[in-house]
DNA sequence: AAGTGTATCAACCGCCCAGAA
DNA sequence: GTTCTGGGCGGTTGATACACT
């Protein structure tokens, strides 16, 4: 059996909503508090409407309590999180963002977050082929030109704290950023850091608050920050699972964030002398 | 300045589900 | 138990703005 129609397609405005309109409306779910029947608002209210679309508008956009625009990081770092996790239930996701709508998030998902997460998963992929490219050459000469660098290294995903021109920037301009500060206050703790640098033997200060050489402006390099603060980058945004920890880079452990012995997360970074 | 491509977001479509009849 | 109805949801479209050539 088919479906009757909530209302008169024919007979009823479509479209953009008129200031006149969103008057009527607002006024009259403000005077009524709630509304109980949607479809028959428009008669009641003197719209011309179909009433899901009065629905639609009313909770996306005419509702007092609702934010436009302007996504903050944290709200960057729920929903990336939540659709990670759960996939594409917008509304699930906006309840956990006060003032924000599931149509809201939703586009704010496909007009930019998506192109941070491909972005970040298409990294991550470079990365791990590029690894090979990278254990070539420690048999390379001990100084790596920008312009070898550029072609046989890896760049550093900037996560979620920059914004995707930087993003799209650095991916192609590997050796264009500064080391990302390491905090202090996480639970993260080096099981190891080796790495077999082209021109010397570098390894990471166990403090990790620091990375060796840096100073001297001779080590670039890149980490897996997706934004989340350190050391939940490296969770997030990658399955970290089943990341493999790439032979001759630095190889961290988190013992206190995960109980398999196989949890890894990889990093790296390289030499380049300018 | 004009034409074209791209990004953004409001709005619509159609399906599913729960509850009422 | 079946049918009908409205609410809710995710996917998609289309108009507009903006950027680029």
């Amino acid at each position: 059996m088919g479906r009757a129609p909530c209302c008169d397609k024919a007979n009823v405005k479509r479209g953009p909503w008129s200031p006149e309109e969103d008057m009527a409306l607002k006024k009259y779910v403000e005077r009524h508090g709630t509304v109980e029947n949607w479809i028959a608002l428009p008669h009641k209210a003197g719209l011309n409407r179909c009433g899901k679309s009065c629905r639609l508008r009313w909770l996306n956009y005419l509702r007092p309590d609702i934010k436009h625009g302007g996504f903050t990081e944290e709200e960057d770092h729920i929903i990336y999180n939540l659709y990670k996790s759960m996939g594409s239930r917008w509304s699930v996701i906006a309840s956990h963002l006060p003032g924000r709508t599931d149509n809201d998030v939703k586009n704010y998902w496909n007009t930019k977050l998506k192109k941070k997460f491909i972005a970040t998963q298409t990294n991550l992929t470079t990365n791990a082929n590029n690894i090979s490219n990278h254990e070539n050459l420690s048999s390379s000469p001990s100084h790596v030109t920008k312009n070898e660098s550029s072609a046989s290294f890896p760049s550093m995903d900037p996560g979620f704290g920059h914004n995707l021109l930087e993003s799209q920037r650095l991916f192609t301009d590997p050796i264009s950023f500064s080391l990302p500060a390491f905090e202090e206050s996480s639970n993260f703790s080096v099981s190891q850091s080796t790495y077999d640098a082209p021109s010397s033997s570098v390894s990471m200060d166990n403090s990790y608050n620091t990375w060796p050489g840096s100073e001297g402006g001779e080590i670039d390099g890149f980490f897996m920050d997706l934004g989340y603060g350190f050391p939940y980058d490296l969770l997030n945004g990658n399955d970290f699972q089943k990341v493999e920890v790439a032979s001759g880079l630095a190889d961290f452990s988190y013992g206190n964030m995960v109980s398999s012995s196989e949890t890894r997360a990889q990093g790296q970074f390289q030499s380049v002398t300018y």
